[in-house]
DNA sequence: TAGATTGTTAATCGATTAACAATC
DNA sequence: TAGATTGTTAATCGATTAACAATC
């Protein structure tokens, strides 16, 4: 846990792993740089300097222990434990979160879910109970659950992330559009369909202009 | 349509289009970089600069005529016209999406759902059908649609990823875990749930380090 | 030893931002 | 004119990567 690793570092981090895990699985015993990179598309030297800030070392001539680089990694990237993870909103993203089968083998089980709505609590999805939220300050400590995702409307968001933050958790994954406000030592990501969309139309419309335009009106003043 | 505009400038435009539309429900005419940074938190510098490279320039001594800037800014991220959109997977997440209130009113309607599933072939959901996926090829040219989402089994993506590149979609976003072989005019957006859980888990886990280590096991070897 | 590959230095690249002349 | 703010230059910062000495 450096302070150092920078946030390019880390976001490269899960395609480390997933590489190493299928190196893994093959039985592949020792990987150069070279063929780690070539596999996750990034150049040697940024691999071996990411590996490097996280005190992963390799041999020189050899190359990296996959089982080793592995196993730090999933260190590093707390996937060597089970982080039981709150829902909060069991609508249809609610119940897609507790269905998504990467989840689970990912280390991230979801363990409760919570609604305001009396008819869904009580009722199970893939073998989650709903419960009101109105229990979540109670059952999220008693569940050890650090992890909350808030998957309700926007004008819910900003207080589940108070009634998490209270609850004890400290890492929080929102798909409700909005930014949250909370705490320094409580780690927030986004996911805003929304603005996914809105990058994607953004490269669209220049892969279009680029390739002549065909189709997509440019509608300049 | 600028080759120059950076990835990083790409990424701030949707909160930049965000903030400006605030400031025009408020009836805010005009707004110094200083203003507008300040709500978007970046830099003013950085905001000047990324709305030169758009071409969208101000007055001095003034400040950004409002309505103009969030018009253009629309434009770049084509919010300004529809962009309908086909859901692949009518499951919980395909649901859900088909459900999500922030799309149709920012330019992404879902205009069809497509599954495999039988049973839920000729089924609505929020007032869009499901139709059998093998009627993909037919329906997407039809209705004009050029965004895909993809919204299936990590196994079915690359299936599914093929054949709307071959229905002639240009843009595609997937929530499937994996990489998507596309041709180099497709632009492809992954969102990866297990992926973002891990970089949080990282991000928390150094969070704890530094403040105690409180409740969270390290397991080093 | 000869070949291979790491770990890291130093160069490069690109993005951010302070600073300020231009100008409303 | 005096004050304000843009547009942009130039400095700074940080990340990437070529290159190579260290070393297995």
């Amino acid at each position: 846990m450096d302070q150092l690793v920078s946030d390019a570092t880390v976001a490269r981090l899960p395609a480390y792993l997933r590489a190493l895990v299928d190196l893994a699985a093959d039985d592949v015993v020792s990987v150069s740089s070279g063929r780690l990179a070539r596999e996750v598309g990034v150049n040697p030297a940024t691999l071996r300097r990411d590996l490097a800030t996280l005190g992963i070392t390799g041999t020189r001539g050899v190359g990296y222990d996959v089982k080793y680089v592995l196993f730090e990694v999933s260190v590093a990237l707390g996937v060597n434990r089970e982080w039981p993870v709150a829902v909060v909103g069991a609508g249809n993203l609610g119940r897609a979160l507790a269905n998504y089968p990467g989840l689970a083998p990912r280390g991230f089980p979801v363990q409760v879910l919570f609604d305001v709505d009396d008819r869904l609590v009580g009722t199970e999805v893939a073998g989650v109970t709903v419960h009101h939220v109105d229990r979540l300050g109670e059952l999220v400590p008693a569940l050890g659950i650090t992890v909350g995702v808030i998957a309700t409307s926007a004008e819910a968001a900003p207080g589940v992330a108070a009634a998490l933050v209270d609850a004890g958790v400290s890492s929080i994954l929102s798909f409700a559009a909005g930014p949250l406000d909370v705490p320094d030592h409580v780690v927030v990501r986004r996911v805003d369909l929304a603005t996914e969309l809105q990058i994607l139309s953004f490269y669209t419309r220049r892969e279009a202009a680029v390739s002549g335009g065909a189709g997509v009106p440019l509608d300049e003043p």
